[in-house]
DNA sequence: CTTTGGATCGTCT
DNA sequence: GACGATCCAAAGG
């Protein structure tokens, strides 16, 4: 399995995230299976990181397309985001949860909170978690990772024909659109 | 199983 | 100085 290239990410996210869907993220020996993602839009987007324009936070969000923005949530967790569409744009996918694939005892280390092994990557806190991301990850190339750093690739799985469709979770401002994508079914997603 | 409230701090107003 | 793209433990049914 190799990286995704360049190209793959540089579309409008809302097209991209069901996209993402069963690609395979991964982290040194961890791996996981993303079941469950949101499409953030930039400038247009009352929601996004990216609305009010480019800030010390959201800056990795107006380079390349295919890198990494992880932010630090409610004074306690950090989440992941993949930058996409054309640069400068502000959009991103968030990671919203994945399906422990390898790693595992890692996984269980880093999250000891987790009772069910459904439970190490199951919101997008817990699989930076499990995963081991953090704000030294932001801005990390998904093309061309460093070796240990994160990386996405495709083990041959394609997205799911239908995926389940609903609105984004958490949010306050433009929670009207349908831009969270998942595998329908699939126990890893989040509640 | 569902609901509720606390933790905790970087970021931007 | 207020708030947030969350998680978890505790309590109640």
């Amino acid at each position: 399995m190799r990286p995704l290239p360049r190209s793959f990410y540089d579309h409008d996210s809302r097209l991209l995230a069901p996209l993402l869907l069963n690609k395979v993220l991964v982290v040194g020996e961890r791996r996981a299976r993303i079941v469950e993602v949101e499409a953030y839009r930039g400038a247009e987007d009352p929601a996004s990181h990216a609305y009010r324009g480019p800030t010390r936070r959201n800056a990795v969000m107006f380079g390349p397309p295919g890198h990494l923005y992880v932010y630090f949530s409610y004074g306690v967790h950090w989440c992941a985001n993949v930058v996409c569409g054309e640069p400068a744009a502000g959009h991103a996918v968030l990671l919203r949860a994945g399906a422990p694939l390898a790693g595992l005892d890692a996984m269980r280390a880093a999250r000891p909170a987790a009772r069910r092994d459904r439970d190490l990557c199951s919101g997008p806190g817990k699989l930076c978690q499990a995963l081991g991301l953090t704000g030294t990850d932001d801005g990390a190339d998904l093309v061309a990772p460093t070796p240990g750093g994160p990386w996405l690739g495709d083990d041959g799985t394609p997205p799911p024909a239908e995926p389940g469709v609903s609105v984004r979770i958490g949010i306050t401002r433009a929670a009207e659109h349908p831009w969270r994508w998942f595998v329908a079914g699939e126990p890893n997603v989040s509640r």
